[in-house]
DNA sequence: CAGACGAGCCTTACGTCGTAAGGCCAACCG
DNA sequence: CGGTTGGCCTTACGACGTAAGGCTCGTCTG
């Protein structure tokens, strides 16, 4: 009866929110139900009473994310109010990326997810809300969610990976060995990869890079619409 | 002195062809130095003798696909020598999807490795060759890369997973649940999906989203093209 | 031909993981 | 006041990757 109780007990709120941060903190590999379970100051077996297994803590992770970003891009949205379907999903992809970059592990963790988080079911229906709005087709939109694939959550799947601090360097070497076999990339490094400013979520994959590969679909998309459009 | 040996001595070759049949027959999750060294007829550790570890050993489970991309890819644009820019790479990604198909796995694997496998150079050096060919500045080929993203290897990295058999219907049913408050997403599954015929790697990466996908780019990055060159 | 050597494989063992099973204890309800 | 229940802990098991060192051959040397 001092001042606390013997200690906040334990939830499920509490422990994904512990979990949130460990993993922003330390990166996936940390998060271990020991370890979570220690930073809660408590034992792991005592997570289970409140998580259904180490499965059931990262899909709780995943639909936290989803959530965070559905408000972000919902947000946005709001705010364009009134403009065409371009800026508003362009707003909305960009909220959602800046929900990424707040965890870097997101988009790994997504991909490797083996059921459909349900949070993203709702994500989608609002990006096609503005599709259907925008007069496309559910032909049309459906194509058009492919189309877009993982850049409508905000992060473009990299096959080029990260590369920070040494790895970075370890791989600019790599490529120096090969690069007298590599004529055309050799160049191309030399012209382009020093320029690069800004490689944020995902070797180059800068905002600027994010941007182009979104207009290059939107502009796609907008002649698709208009072609169907024509048919009727 | 029999007609054999007390047996084939072990090799890395022989250790990644046997780990590749193995994931390619009971994924991923099935492929540990343990059960590996078993469908050797060979104790664990006896591994070590010709693989560094088990991150070698998923190096070169990539490289080996890699490899049989790059070859894959090189042949279909062997085939095509001749044609424009646009049905050289299509061929080439194409060719890449097919190996894809061959290994569900491969995909997963390649996007969760910490560091860029070495053979990707190669392969990025001949999509490269044939962009600067048709008469891409590298400012503009360089963004093309990205936008590829992983289409260039053979497959979109899609947010909505397989979900194959009762997972699928699993999903359907929950997807129902939902419907009410996901009006366009469920008109658009009532229109869409039943009539999706061929859902191969991911959910409906069919072969037409991807070839949709690939031409909405190709579409955009013509013009881009055509841009940059009326600049100089 | 004897003996030493070394490659290739095996044995044992450690520390980590997720988690099943059950025990302990305080808070609450009758 | 006694019983119940829910929250946490203890112990333990079977995976996993792999460090360290032992055994057994084929081969090469003197």
């Amino acid at each position: 009866m001092a001042a606390r109780k013997r200690r906040e007990p334990l939830s499920r709120d509490r422990a994904l929110a512990a979990a949130t941060a460990l993993v922003d903190a330390e990166g996936m590999a940390a998060l271990t139900m020991r370890r979570l379970a220690a930073d809660l100051g408590v034992e792991a077996m005592s997570l289970y009473h409140h998580l259904p297994g180490k499965e059931g803590l990262l899909d709780g992770l995943v639909d936290a994310v989803i959530a965070e970003i559905t408000a972000a891009a919902d947000q946005a949205e709001t705010d364009a109010a009134g403009g065409d379907w371009r800026t508003r999903l362009r707003l909305r992809f960009l909220a959602a990326r800046t929900v990424m970059l707040r965890h870097p592990w997101a988009p790994a963790l997504l991909s490797s997810r083996p059921t459909i988080p349900p949070g993203v079911y709702g994500y989608y229906e609002g990006i096609l809300a503005t599709l259907v709005d925008g007069g496309f087709s559910y032909r049309i939109a459906h194509r058009a969610l492919h189309a877009f694939g993982s850049l409508a959550l905000g992060f473009a799947q990299e096959v080029l990976k990260p590369a920070t601090g040494e790895e970075a360097d370890a791989a600019e070497a790599e490529l120096a060995v090969l690069a007298e076999q590599l004529p055309h990339l050799g160049a191309m490094v030399a012209a382009e990869m020093h320029a690069a400013t800004d490689p944020t979520l995902g070797w180059c994959d800068s905002q600027t890079e994010f941007e182009f590969t979104l207009d290059l679909l939107f502009d796609g998309l907008e002649q698709a619409r208009c072609r169907s459009a024509a048919d009727e």
